[in-house]
DNA sequence: CCAAAAGTGTTGAATGTACACCCATGG
DNA sequence: CCATGGGTGTACATTCAACACTTTTGG
């Protein structure tokens, strides 16, 4: 029977493995007068979460108070093996966190926290496919990322494979810390056309 | 000197009064293995509340661990007095919750939260403006709010006060509960256009 | 020269903002 | 008939999805 006036952190991380978005759930008791992000560290290596940020909080089935942080991994990083026996618990928060970075992906540029350094279109895309959960295409991905000014030219090109193709372009996001890119959907103050 | 092993749940209720976005908070001690909904129902009556949603977690300057909710009341609702010597902390969360409200007015049906059942769009306007921090002209509120399906008219016009002036259309929101209404600034699933 | 992969041009639709103008009422 | 507030029409900018087409490579 769990301590009732326990709080326990619960990092969800996710990246992004061979197609298909992985999750890493790790839990710790927080110790008394603990901070939040000190109780996350002994959780998960926080140096290797290029984002982090507070999901939710919420009373397990079992009756301890848990507080659930994600956490992002480029796609190219060490990270622990995936979680697969997850509980009830677990398995909902993992959806949560999910949706939050589905959501985020279109009007943020979180996506920096689940690509290497520098990448091509179609590796980006090889990303955004599994963390969105839809296809998109490269080319309308490349528009609206580089009209944004979310992604930033990188010096040189990839080479291609065996089977040919043009070379392509390399990448990187223009900035490593979350940016909101579409701050209004609607109802922008006045006078405050595009940033151009 | 709070005990560390506590946990409290603060209510941050956001209503619109004379123009002002008004802030009510108040706080109470969860119960060994309490739901948070239960304690937070103790805090602040609940029913009056047309939106709850969860805020963050975090331990605040005393120590304590706090969960915060945000709630919002309609404007023309009876609702508990402005609580206007706030705490750091609460300050903060106060913050918060505005932050929170601004950005989802622009994308979500919140607003069905801070206004009367009925209205008219100048009276809808008055809303939005401090809930927003910047103005809004009442034409385009209008013509995003119908477009998008969020508003509904209702039978019958809001005869003009003394001054005159055409009488005023009457409106309601669609639904009451939170949607997202514009779910994708960008990178929409393939073959997903308006539903019109 | 052909297939493959990358990237650009272009079109059409949707959505928003700004602003001019028309409508309905009180005095 | 004029001031006031409400509402519509229209023009214009922005943003995006879709798709045709061009570019650059390997074999």
């Amino acid at each position: 029977m769990p301590d009732s006036t326990s709080h326990t952190v619960v990092a969800v991380v996710l990246q992004v493995r061979q197609g298909r978005l992985v999750p890493i759930v790790r839990r710790v008791d927080r110790g008394p007068a603990e901070p939040l992000e000190t109780a996350l560290a002994r959780a998960i290596d926080v140096a290797a979460l290029a984002h982090v940020e507070q999901l939710e909080t919420r009373v397990l089935r079992d009756g301890t108070l848990a507080t659930a942080y994600l956490g992002l991994v480029p796609a190219d990083a060490d990270a622990p093996d995936e979680t697969d026996d997850l509980a009830p618990d677990e398995s909902e928060l993992v959806t949560a966190a999910h949706a939050r970075l589905r959501a985020k992906l279109s009007y943020t540029n979180v996506a920096f926290a689940l690509a290497p350094e520098t990448f091509t279109i179609s590796e980006l895309r090889e990303i955004y496919v599994p963390a969105l959960g839809h296809d998109v295409s490269a080319t309308n991905l490349q528009r609206v990322l580089v009209r944004r000014g979310v992604l930033a030219r990188v010096e040189g090109r990839r080479a291609p494979g065996r089977t040919g193709g043009r070379p392509a372009a390399l990448y990187r996001f223009a900035s490593r810390r979350l940016e909101i890119t579409d701050e209004f959907a609607a109802l922008r103050p006045p006078g405050s056309r595009a940033t151009g």
